[in-house]
RNA sequence: GCGCCCGUAGCUCAGUUGGAUAGAGCAACCGCCUUCUAAGCGGUAGGUCAGUGGUUCGAAUCCACUCGGGCGCACCA
């Protein structure tokens, strides 16, 4: 296949970096004894050896060594003993204590204790603690090398369809999606984000019908974009409408045909386990064509008691036919549906720009779908060619083992599907690109789409190139279903953002005012509203697991109490009061060399905690889980949180023990700084 | 009908792929500001991990079935 050199549609091309440079390659100041920046790792390569002296492959053994999941237990705790005891026929215990024996660990944790059917429980010396926190004292990356082999790794999300407006299932794979991306290129692998955007399908026919039949230009020549949504709208308004009217009688039989199922079975004399089962399924059935036919009703009503509406309906009523044949005209190469197309694209991705510039989000790439047309034809031929696709009913597709339905790459019309783009994309990213691995950002809905996908890839003989579908679940509303305006409408992006700043100011607002002498001018609260608003809105959705479904609450996200984005944020911006208070310069004193101590057990275990932040990033990556940042954010900013309360820094016993706890302290705030910057989240001196 | 996912405290969610007495946040109750930001800290209470059976040293996690819920299944993307 033949990637064209010339671009034939507009694509843009951003040279965002999503992580400040100073963040990326900041040069340790010692360097002496490099040890791994994840304490885990290290534990782990010290069990090798002894491990290896008994067992063929240590390998999985080493993966059952885990940071202790109790306190009591130490900081790590090895799970080993009990499998490896049953390999062996010895006793757990025994096998530990051999294990144990051989270990050379003196120089980084206290002698070790086996506990129950045979843990070993690992404690780090607090003196190891303190050499490894002063030497990476006043680095932004606490220490994290960059990965020794960097991979290319093509990232796809956000992706919303021009002219629809964005909601917040766009929000979610867009803020998932970025902090991938930042995660990725901080342990150093090259990234390149691409906004695969919908700028090609049977939406645009529908934009140019309605802009041809329905324009108003006033509203066009006042504002473009919002007069191209009002027109989507409107045409996807009046065809739905023909289409439920059509459908109204099949709804109207489905919920007849129910019903009398159900009166059938309730009639039937033969009481069983069974039959009550059906009954059960019979009543939901009711139910549920009960529900459908109620919700075709009430659309179709809302346009009929709409006399503008009825009469713009009843002058249109092919007008789904004619808005396809639009996209096909577009498609086929049309000059004037594709002069129009031209004409619209600039408006729409301005709008989307808008937003992604306020949520603070760039791309290296907006490839939409309409780039990878002229290489649609190709990528069929070369399916047919291999005898992969075959014609069935008028379509081309391809049928996969284990699927029922058959993958669509050309249908009777002869137009294309998104299956035939996201292979002419795949082929694309492995030769232009040189891509080694490509994640897809979408709703897990698609999961069998790109299942479907994955393994066409495979027959087709792409090899070498590693695809995910790094799935994330809906955004519902606090009423448990998908999240919608009370009139049933998604709900627009922009608003939203709006809604999360407007919030944020209130609460800036009272606490700063609270202050017997309030900090803050109207401009840096607007400011701090900003970076408030928004931290709250992508934290919400980035502290959730991200396959499970979640409940999309205002009053949680930006809740001043508890695990939310604001919690990092105001122990951030208290590290800075301390230094403000003292009157001490935070960056050139870092770079002083301190001598820390951890005499407190708070000391500890914020120390502990900032040098876990290397598993954190480590977690996170595995699997592409932001959440699991979230996590340690949460967790580093509790050790911090109970630190400022036990351990005061300005009346400290010592000079040194001040500037020991001025250390932890700067470290803290960089840990925060950096570990909220790689989920696209800011922080501020104040609060 | 076929397939995928889910069910954990009153609510919202974690649970590092089979480990020790199942954890957070919110809400509730009790306590802590003349000292670095109380958007904070400490404490109390709250659980049949939907249910039943199985696998084994050990199960919220794996298997089977049952109950309850969600989603997807031929030409929208």
């Amino acid at each position: 296949m033949k990637i064209p050199a010339d671009r034939r549609r507009l694509s843009l091309v951003f040279a965002g970096n999503a992580v400040p440079r100073s963040l990326l390659f900041c040069p340790l100041r010692s360097q002496e004894v490099q040890f791994p920046m994840n304490l885990l790792s290290l534990i782990r390569q010290r069990f090798a050896p002894a491990l290896q002296e008994l067992v063929a492959d240590a390998a999985p053994l080493l993966e059952m060594i885990r940071p202790a999941q109790d306190a009591r237990f130490g900081d790590f705790q090895a799970n080993f003993a009990m499998p490896l005891a049953k390999q062996l026929g010895q006793a757990p215990r025994d096998v530990a204590r051999q294990v144990v024996e051989r270990l050379n660990l003196t120089d980084l944790c206290e002698p070790p204790e086996i506990a129950g059917p045979g843990f070993i429980n690992l404690r780090l010396r607090t003196d190891f603690l303190a050499t490894q926190i002063q030497r990476i004292a006043g680095d932004d990356r606490l220490g994290y090398q960059p990965v020794a082999i960097p991979r290319h790794v093509v990232v796809d999300f956000s992706s919303p369809n021009v002219a629809k407006p964005m909601h917040v299932g766009h929000l979610r794979s867009t803020v998932i999606g970025d902090a991938i991306c930042r995660t990725l290129r901080f342990v150093g692998h090259r990234v390149t984000s691409d906004n695969h955007i919908g700028d090609w399908g049977t939406q645009f026919g529908m934009i140019i019908y309605g802009y041809r039949h329905f324009r108003d230009q006033a509203a066009w020549q006042l504002s473009p974009v919002n007069e191209l949504a009002r027109l989507y709208k409107l045409v996807n308004q009046l065809s739905d409408y023909h289409a439920t009217v059509a459908k109204l009688p099949a709804l109207q039989q489905a919920l007849t045909d129910a019903q009398s199922r159900l009166e059938r079975l309730k009639n039937d004399p033969a009481a069983s386990d069974k039959l009550a089962k059906q009954i059960t399924t019979a009543g939901k059935e009711v139910t549920a064509a009960n529900a459908d036919l109620a919700a075709a009703t009430a659309s179709v009503q809302r346009i009929q008691q709409t006399p503008e509406l009825l009469a713009l309906a009843n002058a249109h009523p092919d007008i789904a036919r004619r808005a396809r044949d639009e996209t096909a005209r577009l498609h086929a190469g049309d000059p004037e549906n594709n002069a129009l197309w031209n004409q619209f694209l600039p408006a729409c991705l301005e709008a989307l720009n808008q937003i992604y510039r306020r949520l603070g989000i760039t791309f290296d790439l907006t490839l939409g779908e309409s780039y990878y047309n002229p290489m649609l034809a190709d990528v069929v031929s070369s399916l047919k060619a291999r005898q992969l696709a075959t014609l069935s009913e008028g379509a081309t597709c391809v049928f996969l083992e284990g699927n029922a339905a058959p993958f669509i790459v050309q249908k009777t019309d002869g137009a294309y599907t998104y299956a035939t783009t996201d292979l002419a994309t795949i082929q694309y990213r492995q030769q232009a690109l040189k891509a080694d691995e490509v994640l897809y950002v979408v709703d897990k809905r698609q999961s069998e789409h790109f299942q479907q996908l994955f393994a066409t890839t495979a027959l087709w003989g792409i090899q070498g190139l590693k695809l995910q579908h790094v799935s994330f679940g809906t955004v519902m509303g606090t009423d448990n279903k998908p999240y919608k305006t009370r009139a049933g409408d998604t709900v627009g992006l922009e608003s939203l953002l709006d809604e999360a700043i407007n919030r944020a100011r209130r609460i800036v607002d009272e606490n700063d005012d609270r202050r017997e002498v309030p900090l803050l001018s109207p401009e840096e609260r607007a400011r701090i509203a900003e970076i408030v608003g928004l931290g709250g809105i992508k934290y919400a959705d980035l502290h959730h697991s991200r396959d499970s479904d979640y409940v999309f609450d205002w009053d949680k996200m930006l809740a001043t109490t508890g695990d939310t984005a604001t919690y990092m944020q105001y122990a951030y911006a208290r590290v800075c009061g301390i230094f403000r208070k003292l009157q001490i310069d935070r960056l050139s004193f870092s770079t002083q060399n301190v001598a820390v101590q951890l005499q407190t057990p708070e000391e500890r275990r914020l120390a502990l905690q900032l040098l876990m932040f290397g598993y954190a990033i480590e977690s996170v990556l595995n699997d592409y889980r932001p959440h699991l940042l979230t996590a340690w954010l949460f967790d580093t900013a509790d050790a911090f949180s109970q630190f400022f309360d036990k351990c005061s820094v300005q009346n400290a016993e010592s000079d040194e023990l001040r500037n020991s706890r001025l250390i932890l302290c700067d470290l803290m705030a960089r840990a925060i700084r950096t570990g909220l910057s790689l989920l696209g989240i800011e922080v501020s001196d104040i609060l």
